[in-house]
DNA sequence: TTATAGTTTCAATATCTGGTGAAAGGACTT
DNA sequence: AAGTCCTTTCACCAGATATTGAAACTATAA
């Protein structure tokens, strides 16, 4: 009888485990496509995050049913973000994957990556229709016609708003190392 | 002489506020796309940003050179998501339209729809995730065994994640009326 | 060296998303 | 009611993006 019930145990955990993972995985894809990156991308991480475990891009291609060149392609992108990395399991001659398991660190990762990518050229962009708009440039008179006071205010109003936020970013990201960094102890304790 | 200058000088200030506009507009709408907005959407809102005047849709389809179409389908999305008005000129039959001029208010906006189309049903997920691998589901033998375990910390550690980030958002969403939030206060005071 | 195991690249294809324009729908005027 | 002005919808098309699979490449072993 136990030696009956026993595998049927196992073979149920086995597929509980798994279809929690799967689930995880499903939504973690699903979300990344609304930032910006792609849903195999998003998968690629859920799993091997969740699972812990290092994986080969056998393990990966058959766990998702991705293809060769996909999860090739997608794992040498998550490993440029940096949130994952490359590993070697001593005497084997694959190469494994593994999550960073903080993910306050990974965040971090990424929200130094977009800031560089995203703000930066957004702030870049806004001092340079500034200058445009100098009385030193368009001269004093036009300088005080209607329209263009309003498109300054409106550029100082952004300007403000993407400085403050950057900085804010800046603070994250030199301070979040293992654990809530200290920008998000000081909101905490805040409130 | 002057007759010939002035007007000269006219038409050059009109294209250097035009210019310095459509710079802002074009990288507006580029940043939109890394964000889920696509890359028109992103360009009518710069546009009624920047202009801070109330536009029709003709005027957004000259001067973006889009179709009626898609400037109908835009701004009616826009308007959904709650950062541009519609707005009546008395005497006028058209509609006209104009961007929230606040950048906290529209970004305040943006992270409540967001952290409830994107946080929430991860978070949920999350949870769902967990309740799957409880000992009570599964059998406290299975809820010992390493991967077991491995997943779970590893869910743990993004609902810590969420939940932190979740309540910062709230906390944001709720106070950021008209100017910099108190949650951006006690950060800039904090550092 | 050749054989083998594993990884990367890339042209071809499939899929998704955005944009158009014309037709239908509303609403105010005469 | 018919006419005018304006807005919305939607089937279709075009361009962008993601995915595949097979060939090329690299590194190690025999």
């Amino acid at each position: 009888m136990a030696t009956l019930t026993a595998p049927v145990v196992k073979v149920s955990l086995e597929q509980q485990l798994r279809t929690s993972q799967d689930l995880f995985i499903r939504r973690w894809g699903e979300m990344g496509q609304t930032w910006g990156i792609n849903r195999t991308m998003g998968e690629i991480h859920a799993l091997l995050y969740i699972t812990g475990q290092p994986l080969c891009t056998d393990d990966v291609m058959e766990r998702l049913n991705i293809s060769r060149g996909n999860a090739s392609m997608s794992l040498r992108a998550l490993c440029d973000w940096g949130i994952i990395r490359r590993m070697h399991k001593r005497g084997e001659r694959r190469e494994y994957f593994e999550s960073l398991g903080d993910v306050w660190e990974m965040f971090s990762i990424i929200a130094a990556e977009r800031k560089r990518r995203e703000m930066d050229p957004v702030l870049e962009t806004i001092k340079q229709c500034q200058r445009m708009l100098e009385e030193g440039t368009i001269g004093k008179a036009a300088a005080n016609r209607e329209e263009v006071q309003l498109t300054r205010k409106r550029l100082e109003g952004m300007e403000e708003f993407m400085a403050v936020t950057n900085k804010i970013f800046q603070q994250f990201i030199g301070n979040a190392r293992s654990g809530l960094s200290r920008v998000v102890r000081v909101l905490l304790k805040a409130f």
